[in-house]
DNA sequence: GAGGTTTGTTGCCTGTGACAACATAATAGG
DNA sequence: CCTATTATGTTGTCACAGGCAACAAACCTC
């Protein structure tokens, strides 16, 4: 079963039977994104009339994906039927990381309901991996509720991830070259597989559920044990390059110095404002993210107020550099580097503006990550969710209990 | 009479009148982008129905914007009827410069009909520039053929544009601040202005007309006398980022030196990478462009070769960097720094594939520019076609003759 | 010139969403 | 408790865009 993901076809003409799919595509996707919306919100904010809003939600509750309950009064007139997304309708997200492989249950409506960490001793290779991932998906698919069907599976991946066809082109943390991760774990689960990197789809998540809900242009960091991923939003859509390769925004160049990151680029933001450096001047060693956010917050040490300036303007930086390729509407900071913002704010600011042109950066807004420790997983899960918001009525669920035999 | 451009409502839900419009739409942009199709290349490309595809060409027929012409067999078959865009119809391309003003009239076909070139003593003022855009505006007005209509105006300005107003906000070079240019030389010519960055106008023209034909993801940059422009086309969209100031690559910082760009950033792709350099290394003084490239390709001095090759290198940073984060198909290079990659390309490539990641620049190609001259006519008339293009029907066109008195 | 192939044209048909009229459900006020 | 007002859901009718099939037209090959 191959990813049938990733249709990116330009719609240049439009049939009239498309109208129908993109209107229940446009609709689903608005009560996807939002969890719960009434009737009368999703009729003015579509600009469809009321009579084929209540054809098409009709249509979308006929296909088992979205529900509708009476609200109680809030105002004059008729109170509005609130249009909830489905939970009887989840896909799979799967991290794989140099320590563990995750795999969460995520529903429709956007709530993880279970998750399962399965710990490595070292990086798994990726056929471990993939057996990790396909036992993990097998368990909690047993745990599942009857009547709850599957959309597929999401892969949030630290690497470079050719998206078309789940490819793992290279994920230096891990090991992995060209790895065909997405066939691999579709063989193993008989599921439709999605990958892309783990800090695109966190950048996602975050636009959709997180604090950068409502923005169209948003620029993503996340700084961790891995080093630094990035993810961007570009008018409301993710950007992925030629082949998904886009938004390797830890591995750009802002240096002469001859320091290499963790793929072995010289001068670039990831091999300047490395974690390791924290936890030596800290004296920490093996501390866990929360541990190191803590004493981020509270060092007084000459030696540690020094290296946490040294990173902050590293990143202030590269910051700048994004505001003037980007002109985002906000920055979203995570893992480490949140650490490093909330620390000192006012130097990462100035020396964010002292890097971009004034008319960008003038009303950027930086934030931490609202998602926390969830963030792949609805990231990952986005990916299964968004093939099925394209094509509500033609994509192809899979039961909760997979048939003993099958021809 | 303000600019009533970048309506860019998120197409949520969609009427059944859209269709329609949409239908239209695509089919004059097919049409623009290639000059002259044949009726059955529509039906397939934008998967129409022929019945449909007639009825839609009619209608643009109907509305002056293109007409058809039978075309001479050259298969087996009915030849089918070549579609073309009018060269009736047009728009005036502004471009403010220091040395000049340039004012061209491009067609719907993609034809640099006429221009005019105001040169100034110093940077004009805005005012100044706006009056002689006018001007010329008028000139080339009166010179136009009766029946034909205008669309409006494009300005190409070296600067940041925001681009819903057509408010310049800096120009450094120029020495503008905050000016309502759009707005001014609408009010002098009466007709609708559109303004954006010269170098964003490039990079949409090169991908269309130009050497980044036919690809989708697009990384541009131009380097003349006023420092380094860019601009970036993104799955077939120009990135604009929030208000219209993304794609300033030349400000991007590579580097730890204090050097600064004429907009006063440290260490920056524009700060390294100078035509002055060049030309003092070269000894010469005020010469052309042309005069530059050759020179570029051709000396042997240590002094100058070994110049040459700094800027080679911290061009390669920064096209690293770029691929880093776009993942492009195209690098287009225009201006000197595109006699630099003439130069030794062996070097420019090897060094941009060590400052990027593999899976990213393995496909990448690099190329000159192919616009030539009229790249910025080009690109600025695009504004006011690309309003043209997305409402065939409701757009109101210009005569060429203004009328004498009018209530 | 006959047969095959591709394309334009015409008339009819289907499906989709708009629209208006009516029904329903809440609040506000007497 | 009843009525007026406001807002929404529901139903049936209608307009219109594009699909489709049949036919005509224009080209090639033999």
């Amino acid at each position: 079963m191959l990813n049938p993901a990733s249709q990116g076809a330009k719609t240049l003409g439009q049939n009239r039977d498309d109208v129908r799919q993109h209107n229940l595509s446009a609709l689903l996707r608005m009560i996807h994104q939002a969890g719960t919306v009434s009737r009368s919100q999703l009729t003015t904010s579509s600009g469809l009339n009321r009579s084929t809003i209540s054809d098409l939600v009709s249509e979308l509750g006929d296909l088992g994906l979205v529900y509708e309950t009476e609200a109680s009064a809030t105002g004059v007139g008729r109170p509005s039927l609130q249009v909830s997304a489905s939970d009887h309708v989840v896909a799979f997200a799967v991290n794989t990381d140099v320590d563990a492989v995750t795999v969460g249950v995520v529903t429709l409506s956007g709530d993880v309901i279970a998750k399962k960490r399965f710990p490595t001793v070292n990086q798994p290779t990726a056929e471990k991996a993939a057996s990790i991932a396909a036992k993990l998906i097998s368990e909690l698919r047993a745990d599942l509720k009857t009547g709850t069907r599957i959309v597929g599976v999401g892969v949030a991946v630290p690497g470079q991830v050719r998206v078309v066809d789940g490819v793992i082109r290279l994920a230096p943390h891990l090991d992995w070259v060209e790895i065909p991760f997405g066939p691999m774990l579709s063989q193993l689960t008989g599921l439709p597989v999605y990958a892309d990197n783990d800090a695109s789809l966190g950048c996602v998540a975050e636009r959709i559920y997180g604090n950068a809900k409502g923005f169209t242009d948003v620029v993503f960091l996340f700084a961790g044990s891995g080093g630094i991923g990035g993810g961007v939003v570009v008018d409301g859509v993710q950007l992925r390059g030629a082949a998904g390769y886009a938004g390797e925004l830890g591995h750009v160049r802002i240096s002469d110095t001859s320091v290499k990151d963790y793929s072995g680029l010289q001068g670039t933001l990831e091999s300047l404002v490395r974690r390791d450096d924290l936890l030596d001047v800290f004296k920490l060693y093996a501390a866990t993210d929360d541990e190191l956010l803590v004493e981020i917050s509270r060092t007084q040490t000459a030696k540690a107020v020094k290296m946490i300036e040294s990173q902050i303007d590293n990143l202030a930086a590269a910051l700048g550099n994004f505001v003037n390729i980007f002109n985002p509407q906000v920055i979203i900071l995570g893992g480490f580097i949140a650490g490093l913002f909330t620390r000192d704010s006012e130097r990462l600011i100035t020396g964010l503006r002292s890097n971009s042109l004034a008319a960008a950066n003038e009303r950027v807004i930086i934030r931490e990550g609202g998602l926390g420790s969830n963030l792949l997983m609805i990231g990952a899960a986005l990916l299964p969710f968004n093939e099925l918001t394209a094509n509500p009525s033609t994509t192809r669920l899979y039961p909760a209990k997979e048939k003993a035999t099958k021809s």
